[in-house]
DNA sequence: ACCTGAACACCGTTCAAGT
DNA sequence: ACCTGAACACCGTTCAAGT
């Protein structure tokens, strides 16, 4: 419903998508505060000021793509026969969704859009969650506490991800450290493996929010 | 061993130290991005450049504070007879001691101090882990389940604590939601009571990872 | 020892002007 | 319909100059 005219126009140097994607690209390189028109515009090979006309100005920009995240945030699948495993589905399944974009969250929050956006995660957590056994306060708090363990771990991967080498590192501070258990030590001085440190103690906190107590 | 002059020279109109305090408080209620040079100067009533005489520069300044925080993280103090009570009271001390400056979290792990930073809380966790009973590789996935998980809600936390009304709100969702269990829908309603989530996930996640399995 | 203003390169944004 | 450069207010930073 845009472009309706009797000779076709030369092509625009830029489309509105371009503008956007490369956005995003230049997000997940450097972040949100290395999101800058100017770069915007060079990457493209066009005047900063075209980048305006077709998205408005950086604020605009940032919410369409809030926008497209909150949107692309469906119900999850969840998997698996036992309560457990299904609602352990579901955690593994918010996080391989929420991994995708992990910048837009604190976006996403800032423009109030949190809730509208986790009603889709959370519906299916109760459901699964009810299927269970759990009913009312108690529930709800295994709702949340599942949920803010996903997001939690997911921010905190998202710091580990851009950070540069560490100095001291871990392994050089727990080799070095004088210890009852050297196992235990050498294991702490070996990088972390995000995806089974997350299986790992996502089903730890799964089973022990299920069981009766 | 900076001042050491024959006569007393005038008094500074501002200290190195009024210039990290007043940068702390920009940052706690701007976050990072709202803490600038000028602001800072307007603030202490002094011309821009006089703030860099004192700190060198925003990075050295941000230095200097990130500096601060690593070495306020001394080891936990472990209370409690159980040696679930025991890692759970190290985890919500830990939280106690993050949330003065969740700001900085981020800003310790650009400049690569992070193991460092973490280092003191983990011995501590160590030591309880290892009398609770475990050794080696679960130990040490015990040991960093806990760290990304507290870290992880402190992150959320920061979140929360810096964002506007939520619109729709999670009241309004799920008052509208068409419920089998209308005690889940009302309790989701209800505003997160973070002291509260915190203790309870962080205890359940406790159990679970100290329990023989 | 400490403060100042001028100056520079950067940024987001607006606007009048082009085609 | 789409692109452009000039211009403005903002920012971090350097520097020569003051007291």
């Amino acid at each position: 419903m845009t472009q309706e005219s009797a000779k076709p126009p030369r092509a625009p140097a830029v489309t509105r998508r371009a503008v956007l994607d490369a956005a995003t690209r230049l997000i997940e390189q450097q972040g949100v505060a290395g999101l800058s028109m100017r770069k915007l515009a060079a990457e493209l090979g066009v005047a900063v000021t075209s980048i305006y006309w077709h998205v408005g100005n950086r604020e605009a920009l940032l919410d369409e793509l809030v926008q497209e995240m909150v949107h692309g945030l469906d119900t999850l699948p969840a998997s698996g026969t036992t309560p457990t495993a299904r609602v352990l589905s579901l955690a593994l399944e918010l996080r391989r969704v929420l991994r995708a974009h992990p910048h837009l969250i604190g976006l996403v929050n800032e423009r109030g859009l949190t809730p509208a956006m986790f009603l889709p995660s959370q519906r299916a957590l109760v459901a699964e969650i009810s299927a269970a056994g759990l009913r009312g306060t108690r529930a709800a708090e295994t709702v949340r506490a599942l949920q803010y363990h996903v997001i939690g771990f997911i921010l905190v991967e998202r710091h580990t991800d851009r950070s540069p080498e560490q100095h001291p590192s871990a392994e050089e501070l727990w080799l070095a450290e004088p210890s009852a258990d050297g196992d235990l030590a050498e294991a702490l001085a070996t990088p972390v493996d995000a995806d089974r440190l997350f299986a790992r103690s996502t089903e730890a906190l799964v089973r022990s929010l299920l069981a009766d107590q």
